[in-house]
DNA sequence: CATGAATGAGGTTTCATTCAT
DNA sequence: GATGAATGAAACCTCATTCAT
């Protein structure tokens, strides 16, 4: 039934009906109130899709990492991979929320938060200033989202998408004076 | 009466109702639409009025620079100024557009896609290659973004966005390996 | 400023609004109101107008007939004149203001049935019974209005308007056992 | 749900409220849009209604006839029945649409011609010219819809309005020179 | 006399949600 | 569990009318 995210996908969460959303999963309407309290709770379960899917990955990369470069690198990393899973679920949750409802633009700042946290701690430990992590942390977070607010629109390849997170992790890592590991390399090799 | 800015700031497009813009400008419904033609207008005219300011910034500091180095760095604080001039009004446009309406959403990437562009020509005028030049306009301008986004939930002051765009600064010219020739402090001297 | 008469024959009554008479009449909103004490008031005003034309060249008729049959045609006749004169003004009562407004309605009902009864009276003094007198001025009238209908519609000549009168007419007269006194020629002779 | 023609037959199509008609049908505002996409499109189905169930008499009662003449006697009392049917539809339809709506008129417009064509052709097959057809199937139709105009806001029998229509067959068929066959009294023994 | 900005009641329409079947 | 007809609150917008200038 999570066929929803199609219709908030192309519509937006306010231009999409549950009459849409029901047609589109063949069901009736009293059907989606089976599996949903109301249309905010759907966008919400599809919001805390998305993000438990990547926050999963993230938990799981820095349990493997042995150094605070290793575990930057690897968030980073698991990010990318999360994102580039499904591409109308990235949509909805980046570019469909946020100005949809107080809700759902506070829980994408929380998340968003959350993220750059990683990043922050990581680059504490890594020696940086609490000012430059902190906004270090928002600024690559930002950096992010954008581009893959840019590959969502655009139909570009996942291909297309690692090489620009690659290039943003080049540049933060050089900013930040930090050795640059590759994380990324090892990551794909294992797959 | 652009005072409606204070209502779509606090409730976002669709929460805000004509009757709640209207008690907020001591006006009728009727008088909102002498100067408006629909909400969507209004809101539309909102993002007009900021992206204008900015971009007008944005022209006028790059009609002063001599060097591709020196307009990137010109145009980079002339969006800092443009963003912190109103609280309100980037809160709005920057945040409670987004996922409101298709048009707003268009108009918003468009506008995104324009402040990035100035960012792209002058890092291929500085040297880096189409695909660096690319990802990194993109990729400051979400980072860019990002910290306004912080700032604007936070209420801090515009002295500390400004110490974030230096940082932001900072790295991305790092990262693209400019030397950075500190634009930003000579307009507040001049200022 | 008649020629609200313009609008209403153009758009009907509901879609007349007062802003498109006046930019119509080149004069200001509140000027409208100097003349007229509504939008309802001024519709009524061109009826009147109309009616007021028609019935004042029925009266004029009828008193220069000396016979029943003189004053049914010549009444009959008066009613041409006064429908073709203006156009636009016929078009706005005949054909705009039926299913507009109550009072409209009931207006236009009470001229209706006011020339259907000089028909009636007419008739009665020609010897036809109650009952053919009163269907028969109905009928007649009606007959008369749907001409005028497709004429005004049609945008025909006033010639052909006459020619379709003509007919009716002499169907009617004949339907009624009256010999035709032709009393439009004379009419055109004296023109 | 049909019962919206009451409250259009009582206030006439603007003065009509989609409330009006909800709280007379004892239904919820969003049940009337289930069934009708606007309250015009619900006013165009009961012109339809009223004008189809017209157009399947004339049509019947053509294929039975004979002669051009039978038709044309038939098709006139198959509107009689078809309009005295239902007073209110009738009044609703052939009273208050004509100056609501440009839409409205232009479909009533439309089907008193057609109706005028049939009587236009039956005539023409008849030997009249064809300028006479042509003006004497326009004044029937008025002629007829005009005592259904008086009969619908008098509230007389149906009786009444069968002699109307007999008396103003009458007339035309005189009018027109033809031998009346009196088709309406086999109608009226057949039931 | 003339103006036209301001008014605000009231209309149509949408759509998330419910609940009897 | 599944259905979908019914609900009705609430939103946007129009436009005849007023009145201070």
């Amino acid at each position: 039934m999570q066929a929803a995210q199609r219709v908030f996908s192309q519509h937006g969460y306010h231009q999409a009906t549950i009459r849409a959303i029901v047609e589109s999963a063949n069901c009736a309407t009293g059907t989606f109130y089976l599996y949903f309290a109301s249309k905010e709770d759907c966008f919400l379960a599809l919001m805390d899709k998305l993000y438990g899917n990547i926050m999963e990955k993230i938990l799981t990369a820095r349990r493997h990492a042995e150094s605070p470069a290793e575990k930057l690198g690897r968030s980073f990393w698991a990010v990318v991979e999360g994102l580039s899973r499904d591409t109308e679920l990235t949509s909805v949750v980046l570019v469909r929320a946020a100005g949809a409802n107080a809700l759902f633009e506070e829980r994408l700042w929380r998340v968003r938060d959350a993220f750059a946290q990683f990043i922050v701690d990581d680059l504490r430990e890594c020696g940086l200033s609490a000012n430059q992590a902190r906004i270090g942390g928002h600024a690559c977070v930002g950096a992010l989202a954008e581009v893959v607010g840019v590959w969502v629109r655009s139909d570009q390849s996942d291909q297309e998408l690692a090489e620009a997170f690659e290039e943003i992790e080049r540049i933060f890592w050089v900013g930040w004076g930090l050795t640059q590991l590759r994380y990324r390399n090892q990551d794909q090799d294992g797959k």
